[in-house]
RNA sequence: GGCCCAUUGGUCAAGAGGUUAAGACACCGCCCUUUCACGGCGAUAACAGGGGUUCAAUUCCCCUAUGGGUCACCA
């Protein structure tokens, strides 16, 4: 058998749903695994919904994703054009082919009379059913409506009797009863095919092994292998997948406020987690393993694993895997996705931003909560006197007052200031107290930052705001200590 | 409503007749510790229900329930 040739063919909306990400990343695994071709070819046939510039919204996120397309419209291959719509003449072709073989007729009915059926079979509470109104047109009358130009449509004729078996590498051998196909609208009014003929027909063109698709297909897809079958052509493997819903069971979709690919991005999670982590939704490997490349992931994807029922998305999840990618990275690396966040609400630009980053690195999940983190470098903030009270640390408002107090002088001729420095003077006045470390650390680091949690501790931020922001700090914790204690608060 | 599909802890999920029913996230506890985090250790937590088949069913079959999909000149 030759190798797998598998085919990503999105529509053109404007943005990269989670779900369709994910088929993407099947459909390339799949190829890659066997060595075979990624395909992509744009799916434009509905001419209304056309969403300009859409198409590179596609590209982008296919590359930064790290999908490469062996075939596609920018790259050409041997079996294009790979956009729908420039491949309109053949599908109308294959159509008119396919009526020669009694596998399908023109239809003349209006829309409105459409309408009207429908509305006819919601009041008797039937499935709307096309009724073959014009399956009983002579050949004259088709030729003669032909002739004078009357808008017309081509429908697949379904089978009277009998039913229809697929099998499908997911869910397995699945029969629907003939009696309940529709005869479907291949060709529409403007000339174009709808999705049901187009797919059909491109998939048998390029080649297509694979046809990996979301569940929601699983029910029309009778009707492409009769269609296939009326055709004589070889009917491709079937990899439906199981649909992303969010947790309260509903379809993911954009419309309802779900993330997209490209939120997520801008939301701070890494293009490499979202895309092993939605990988990993509705398949599963042979192994406990968790975290992949997609390197690796080209190497270990299996069809099997692919799970049948629909699976939630979990950005708790989401968000631990973007935090285990972040821990990995070298610091180098962090440092530069974090900079971009620091700009805006790091203004001296005394600060090491680099210092910053090594405190951050293995404390950060998303890149988004980097500003709230760090708010107190640039301002120290209002701040409750209370927080100055830790019962581990036993600190207290008088007690957090002399540790304040007398460490201030003991910073205060710390000539050469850093962290070693500042850690020394520190460690060894505690030594001298013969106190606990938190007794005098809790207060510091309350005073120095203002905040209740912090990333690192007192000596990390003293040595990032330097030695006179440190002690204007500390001087404005002994003064609000004083004046609470006086308060007697 | 008809048809199709699914159902293992809160979530992702392994297991495919005999298992103490994995692992991960989240949650909780403990340790480490100058807060937080990281890291380490531990705990709680599941086979939707009912019938079969079988010496034995989470695993196979049927029914019910629940959830989802689909019934467009959208894909």
């Amino acid at each position: 058998m030759q190798n797998a040739r598998t085919r990503y063919a999105p529509s053109p909306t404007g943005y990269m749903h989670i779900g369709n990400l994910r088929t993407a990343l099947y459909e390339y695994l799949i190829a890659k695994k066997d060595n075979g071709k990624f395909i992509l070819r744009i799916e434009d046939t509905d001419q209304e919904r056309y969403v300009e510039g859409s198409v590179d919204v596609i590209y982008k996120t296919l590359k930064l994703a790290g999908i490469v397309h062996d075939e596609g419209p920018d790259v050409g291959g041997d079996y294009g054009p790979y956009v729908q719509s420039e491949r309109k003449n053949l599908y109308l072709e294959y159509a008119k082919k396919l009526v020669d073989l009694g596998g399908a007729y023109y239809c003349f009915c209006t829309k409105d009379r459409l309408v009207k059926l429908k509305e006819e079979q919601d009041v008797a509470g039937q499935g709307h059913r096309y009724d073959r109104h014009c399956l009983a047109l002579s050949k004259e009358d088709i030729q003669k409506k032909l002739a004078i130009n009357e808008p017309y449509i081509i429908r697949q004729k379904m089978p009277d009797t009998g039913s229809t078996s697929f099998d499908d590498a997911v869910y397995g051998t699945i029969t629907v009863d003939n009696s309940e196909l529709d005869d479907q609208i291949l060709i529409k009014t403007d000339g174009l095919p709808t999705y049901n003929f187009a797919n059909v027909i491109d998939d048998h063109q390029m080649a297509i092994t694979h046809v990996v698709r979301g569940n929601e297909y699983l029910s029309s897809t009778p009707k492409y292998n009769l269609l296939y079958e009326a055709f004589g052509w070889d009917i491709p493997i079937y990899v439906h997948v199981p649909l992303i819903l969010k947790s309260s069971g509903q379809k993911l979709s954009k419309r309802a406020g779900d993330p997209s690919f490209e939120d997520l991005v801008s939301e701070g999670y890494l293009v490499k987690a979202i895309v092993n982590y939605v990988v990993l939704l509705g398949w599963s490997p042979s192994t406990n393993q968790e975290i992949y490349s997609l390197r690796e992931l080209e190497e270990v994807f299996e069809i099997d694993g692919i799970s049948k029922a629909p699976a939630i998305f979990d950005i708790n999840k989401l968000t631990w895997m973007n935090g285990e990618y972040i821990r990995k990275m070298p610091i180098e690396e962090f440092h530069k996705l974090a900079l971009p966040y620091y700009e805006k609400s790091i203004s001296n630009k005394n600060i090491d931003t680099l210092k910053i980053s090594k405190l951050l690195h293995i404390r950060t999940e998303v890149l988004t909560s980097i500003p709230e983190t760090i708010d107190f470098i640039n301002q120290l903030p209002e701040y409750d006197i209370e927080m100055y009270i830790h019962k581990k640390s036993k600190t207290t408002l008088e007690n957090s007052l002399e540790s304040l107090t007398s460490a201030y002088p003991v910073l205060e001729v710390i000539s050469n200031w850093n962290a070693e420095t500042v850690h020394e003077a520190l460690f060894a006045h505690i030594e001298a107290l013969g106190i606990k470390n938190s007794l005098l650390l809790w207060p510091v680091r309350t005073a120095v930052s203002g905040k209740a949690v912090t990333p690192g501790g007192a000596i990390e931020i003293a040595d990032i705001l330097g030695k006179e922001e440190t002690l204007l700090r500390i001087n404005i914790g002994i003064e609000r200590l004083k004046s609470a204690i006086d308060r007697g608060v």
